[in-house]
DNA sequence: TTTAATAATAGTAATCATTACTATTATTAT
DNA sequence: ATAATAATAGTAATGATTACTATTATTAAA
């Protein structure tokens, strides 16, 4: 990150656009609209940039799909296992789990990633409604 | 899993006779010394099989590995972002952290996936010895 | 114990996300 | 303006996983 380029900036605007928790490729399709010609490895580096000096963080789901998200403050996430919507979850006083960890393991603990599961409200909801369930 | 295999059997008893959390391939180059032909594709749908029917349980870590276990007591990783090993961590009273999350989210809330990151014992003593650190 | 039904396999090809490569273009400091 | 070089587009390569298919192995029944 030397040097500005318009493919940066508006990879980070399409991500700071959204409360969706969208895939390199949704985000992609999304930079395609302004700059047509963008390329997908443009699109991975640039997250890849952005990544490293903080500006978004990034986290896998069950799924497979890794995740961007351009709020770094330190919160959790909640996957559905129906639908795969992400939904952001803050939890206080979950700093214990790491100083926990780190007495048990006598090794130096920095950091966790905790993920949710299970089915949103609107999956829930829908189940109400189909029929033979 | 309706007919018994030996690949099958095979795969189990590779994973159940290590104490570390290995990956397919490793697990495929294990397996090889017993069934020197068995294909990766077996390992891979065997491994999966298992873990549907609740013999083994798998998870990924940042480096997006899938690392296998036979353990499928409930406990959590601690991972290494120097030399990638895998550690077992019990932590007693994280049941609450579902239903801490269910409260706020108003979803249902079934589980969690907590993994933990640092340095091991032995990376940070190695840490240690190098000059000009 | 044959036999018939079919689950599971080996080997290979296909897929998908991500990364690497390279000639060209854009940015920045002078 | 110019020179140095960071970043890009487009494409090829990679690596993990899954799909496909003809063959083999297991199981239940005759």
């Amino acid at each position: 990150m030397k040097k500005y380029s318009r493919q940066r900036e508006t990879v980070l605007e399409v991500l700071q656009s959204v409360k969706t928790h969208p895939t390199a490729s949704w985000i992609y399709d999304r930079a395609r609209l302004e700059i047509p010609n963008i390329s997908l490895g443009t699109v991975y580096r640039n997250l890849s940039e952005l990544r490293k000096f903080g500006y978004i963080i990034s986290f896998k789901t069950d799924d497979g799909n890794e995740h961007f998200d351009a709020t770094t403050d330190k919160h959790y996430h909640f996957c559905c296992t129906e639908c795969g919507k992400v939904i952001d979850l803050i939890l206080e006083g979950t700093e214990e789990l790491d100083s926990k960890a780190q007495k048990i393991l006598d090794c130096e603990v920095n950091n966790h990633q905790l993920l949710f599961y299970g089915r949103c409200k609107l999956c829930m909801n829908s189940a109400k409604l189909k029929p033979n369930n």
